[in-house]
Parts: structure tokens; sequence; C-alpha cells
DNA sequence: TGTCTGGTTGCGATTTTTTTACAACCGTCC
DNA sequence: GGACGGTTGTAAAAAAATCGCAACCAGACA
């Protein structure tokens, strides 16, 4: 279940961090607690927060982390499909790890990263001399320009 | 005029130069010969290339000159609009000088960036509840997978 | 055409972001 | 509990982007 907004409602986190250790297991990968924190960072954040980002959520918990770990997990997460790196035109990456199909804005200003929900957008189909071709594994619509809060300066 | 890839015909370099002094001026932008040796290796290069790829190409012609003006000058044709930096997930930076609408797939292990020339796709809606709150200045469809080359191995 | 002015360039130095190498470590399997 | 092999932290460096400044030159005007 999921709120109007398509996040994951907080009681489901359990459900997730479980999720994420069968993947783990399915794809051969241990189960440590580094990667669990990572995870769940990322899972609880609503900014796509870069790895700097993450990192500094994550080291709250376990001081001692490294960022290299924190990163090398973020890519991990993307490898695997449990998280996806950002579409947008800038460093650094920006993760995601709400898979639910959807979509997003980007505010060149603030850098700011919206989600965005329309359905229109989730049934674009891919045109068959591309599918033909090529194995598409990722389709989304990028919107850019300038978000409400940085209009006004 | 342009061919089904939707790329302009050669004949038109020179129109095209011609134009970008015109924004140049209109923009109160001096026009270089480094501004002029840039925007051209980018309208003809079928690659959309990042900035050390410009400055390769552009050293041809003009060896002594700095990366750091290559780099300047492709930010600064994204501010004019005259290019703009692709969407995608990875530094470095891409660029293109296409301004006829039109969208991208990205392979993911080769980092090839592949045009996608497809009606439907130019004719998406932005929401309303996007509209009315933000700026949209660039919409576009991004794929993402693997690409014919790269599915072999 | 010569001169002036302010934007532009090239350089060197820095910052930011990402990646690598490797020894110590610790999940996992038996 | 013990061994194996993937994982972590560290330090270092590679890759990418940015900055400050003196010399330079495109554009404007005489």
């Amino acid at each position: 279940m999921s709120d109007s907004n398509g996040r994951e409602s907080r009681g489901k986190l359990t459900e997730r961090m479980d999720a994420f250790r069968a993947m783990c297991r399915r794809e051969g990968l241990k189960v440590t607690p580094q990667r669990l924190a990572v995870y769940k960072a990322l899972v609880e954040s609503t900014e796509h927060p870069s790895a700097e980002a993450v990192f500094r959520q994550v080291r709250k918990n376990i001081p001692d982390i490294s960022f290299d770990t924190v990163n090398r997990t973020l890519l991990m997460l993307s490898n695997i499909d449990a998280a996806f790196v950002i579409e947008g035109t800038g460093s650094p990456k920006r993760f995601d790890a709400n898979l639910k199909t959807h979509h997003h804005f980007k505010c060149i200003k603030c850098k700011r990263i919206i989600d965005v929900w329309h359905e229109p957008f989730d049934k674009i189909q891919v045109p068959r001399s591309i599918e033909e071709k090529f194995t598409v594994s990722r389709k989304t619509v990028y919107l850019e320009g300038i978000c409400d809060k940085c209009r006004g300066k």
C-alpha cells in the first residue's frame, strides 16, 4: 500500500528491508550492517540524495562507515535493480529507491528533484524500431526547469 | 532542410554559424575564434560528445586552446540555449546542439547516446499541476538499456 | 585606421566526484 | 567452531569541474 504520493508508508519499511535481504541472498551478496543502513537511508529519503547526502545520513547511526562503502553500496543497489541512478544533467549522481513507475522534474537552479506522478507518462510506448535493436530497461519522462521556490528570485 | 535523421545537412553549416554569430551578438557576447570552433565541433558531431571529446576535436584546428575555454564555451552554449546538456545517469556531461525536438536512448554499457525520433514522444503534455507550479524549459523522453552492439557480449 | 574598454582566454591551482588497491575483517556455509 | 571469499576502511589518485587572475583581443567609437 502507498499513500497519494506513491511513497511507501512507514509500516512497510520492515517488509522492504526483508525483501532487500532476500535480494542480496538471491544475488549471492552478503547482508552487512552497512548495506542495510545505506538501503534504509535511501528508502527513507524523499530527496533523491547524492552519495554524499546518504553518507551524512548513515553516519548518524554508523559513525565509522566510509564514504566509499556508501558509494559502492549505492552503485551495487542500482546493479541489482534495487534502486537506480536518476537521469539528469549534472553531477553528482542522485539515487532513488522508489521502483514504482514515476517521473522527475529537476530544478536547474536549486537542483531539487521532484517526483512527477502522471498516468499518461507511464503509458508511453517505445517505438518498435528501438525495441527491435535495443533492450530498453528504463523509460521515463524527464522534465527540467525552474521550481516554484526559485522562480521568485 | 534536414534528412530523415533530423540532422542538418552539410550545406547548412554556414547558415548555422551565421545564426550563432547573431545569437552571440544578441546576448552581448563576443564572437571569438574559440567560440566558433567549439560550436562548429559540436554541431558537426553526431556523438553527443563530452567536453573532453570536443576539446580533442577542436585542438586539431586550434592547438593552443585550453580545456577550460572549451568547457566554459559549452556551458555558455547551454545558457543561451544554443545547445543543451543531455539528460542521463552519469558523468561526464554530454552536449547536444541539435535543437530539433528529439529524444535519447543511452547504452549503459558503452555509454553511447542514440537519437530517438518518434512523433508521439514529441507530443507529451506536461500535467497542469506541474505547469502551474514550475516553469518547464525542457521535456524529453529518456530511454536507457543495452544497445545492439553491446547485447552480443 | 587607431585607441580604449570590458569581456575572454590560458594558465595554474583547487575543489568536487568517483574509482582503485590492498590488508584486515566478518558474513555465510559446512 | 573454522575456513573461505566477499566486504570494508584506508589512503591515494584518477577523473571532472571550477576558480582567480594577468595578458589578450573583439567590438565600439572617434
